[in-house]
DNA sequence: TTACCGAGTGGAACCGGTTCCACTTTTGTA
DNA sequence: TACAAAAGTGGAACCGGTTCCACTCGGTAA
């Protein structure tokens, strides 16, 4: 096990100071006579020469690195959002620590912290919603902070990178509505997110647009964590007055809503018309594919990066940015008229 | 923005020396008298202070980072798997760089070359096969590198873990032999890999073992990248003599495979009986759900990062290590007893 | 009482880059 | 031809930690 040379060893065998090495390594840092600069990169060649970025971020302050941190890899979203985010880094030459929070602001206070140690340049993160202070401090630091799918009321000059939320899950329910469905029922986040929030506004903002009202049982705010999808839908199921229409709208829980719609033996979409919120691979793979709305992950990836990356090198303007990037609808065979059904009946 | 409190900053508002503070934060490298650790402890709380990364680094010569080395993470399997990996780091206090290759050895290689910029102490990798000569610089530099999933045949001497792959196919053909089929079609990677090898190593014990002769025509090597699963099914299923069952060994293909399945109406398991090497969230919501053989991603995970944080901490005696799991054949409804075709009884 | 040992401490070098600055050599222009 | 400006160079400080070493104390054994 040898070790790797260093600037000295390069300065040395090309009989040059290490600052004029330094200097063709950072062109922009000064003027090297062009022989010189020949005879240092062939020594770099042969040595096989390749700068330590430890030392490069000491001297810096701050590192060519980018904390992603994001609920868990194991949902699909995130972990094609983390592909599309760690490969646009690299073509700009920067590295992407991943960090999960499982929706748990203790440990995201902690990858903060750790991604402070680490000076990172900048931070694109799916934040919990607590930590609202840690934020604040990674910020004051220097860390450039962005937020994709997600917002932070509080925290109203940061970036934000999201889909449509309000008009992607406003066309879901108009689809639902022209199939001539009325009670459409939606599981979405927590009312404490800026998604639940927004997506909940684009549902209400349809069922009003065709005098349909809002029928408060319709609407489960379902943690990200755990099987409350599943819940939902069996609770929502079980009722007398059960919807003919559901929209899946917590990305997290479609899985979990569409397993129990399944083990219920619930025909779709005869018994139930289904949209749900985020096109995986799998949900033209299930029987009937299921209509979907789909985030331009690899949109969102592009632009969250591209607003980090741009204020690390401060060619950004201040002032927060926010950018949302329309969401496509994909109709499959999971939507289609209501039967019309006894429940139906004894309402008219 | 202010900055961010120095080691120096700490000894001075503590009244000792930068000496006595590191002590304080190492507590193995010398004594420090319990009075004075108590102060420097409170300083430390007062100012928010935390040691930079990089200095720490720089210092050490070797990073407390790993690398993490797959081909995308759009894959469940790696995404699952770099879940787990990040999850497990975290616990070590540990960081991880995600990288990924495309499964080309020129991305791999570049991979490489910046994994060693960063000083990472140890890479976990799903290694493309090529790039010999790199991952022997790597472990010369002093680089722990462990394989996962697959191994080279070149290098004998790199920490494996993986799957009983061999075993595993061959409990898969042996579920179908069990069930009466005879014309058994694999589509697994390439030969060149480790996990093709031995997987067509299980298929064909297999078959021997029932005395039925491999059809080389049902075996399918198929890339990694690309619709090369989709396009094997389709030629399989239009021979005149198609196989009544297929195992489809090669995990990225396995989505494109089924989609061809669905998209040309093969009726599973009538029409054919399917098992599939890697049971994701949506094996058991398609129609019907698929027998798969269940990876233990987890304890892949677990393995190699015990194993490379071994190796850094200098831990484990030499030799290299190869960790074999065992993997859960998972049964579901995508098998059956095959049909009696006419195809059949023109063999019989 | 002296010599010795170990705990406790601070100074300073070091890790490997970057950058400022002083200095020498060109080059261009009057 | 003279002289200022620009190009090119190397020395040394610096980034923020770790670690080696010399040194000062006590306490204990000879």
């Amino acid at each position: 096990m040898k070790k790797a040379p260093t600037i000295r060893d390069v300065a040395a065998a090309a009989g040059v100071s290490v600052s004029v090495v330094s200097r063709v390594l950072n062109p922009e840092s000064g003027p090297v006579a062009p022989a010189k600069r020949e005879q240092v990169l062939n020594v770099i060649r042969e040595l096989g020469y390749r700068p330590r970025a430890a030392a490069r971020e000491l001297s810096a302050g701050h590192a060519l690195t980018v904390g992603l941190v994001v609920t868990d890899l194991a949902n699909p979203f995130f972990a094609q959002l983390a592909d599309r985010v760690v490969w646009e880094a690299r073509s700009h030459g920067v590295q992407v620590v991943v960090m999960t929070t499982q929706e748990d602001p203790h440990l995201e206070a902690e990858s903060l912290d750790t991604l402070l140690d680490r000076s990172v340049g900048g931070v694109i993160a799916t934040p919990t919603g607590g930590n609202v202070e840690k934020w604040d401090r990674l910020r004051d630091l220097g860390v450039n902070v962005v937020f994709v799918d997600r917002a932070i009321a509080e925290l109203s000059d940061v970036d934000v990178v999201s889909i449509e939320n309000s008009d992607s899950a406003r066309r879901a329910t108009d689809h639902l509505i022209a199939l001539g469905h009325e009670r459409i029922a939606l599981i979405t986040g927590p009312a404490s997110t800026s998604t639940g929030r927004s997506r909940i506004g684009g549902y209400r903002a349809a069922l009003e647009g065709a005098s349909i009202s809002l029928d408060p049982m319709l609407v489960r705010h379902v943690p990200f964590r755990g099987d409350g999808g599943g819940d939902a839908v069996g609770s929502l199921l079980a009722s007398p007055d059960a919807p003919t229409g559901l929209i899946v709208a917590n990305t997290a829980q479609v899985q979990s809503s569409v397993r129990r719609l399944v083990q219920m033996g619930v025909r779709i979409p005869d018994d139930l018309s289904v949209i749900v919120f985020d096109d995986n691979p799998w949900t033209e793979l299930t029987s009937p594919p299921l209509s979907a709305i789909r985030q331009p992950i690899g949109m969102l990836a592009l632009h969250s990066l591209e607003l980090v990356l741009g204020r690390m090198q401060g060619r950004l303007p201040a002032g927060a940015r926010t950018i949302e990037v329309m969401a496509d609808f994909v109709p499959r065979s999971s939507c289609a008229a209501p039967a019309r059904s006894a429940t139906k009946s004894v309402t008219r």
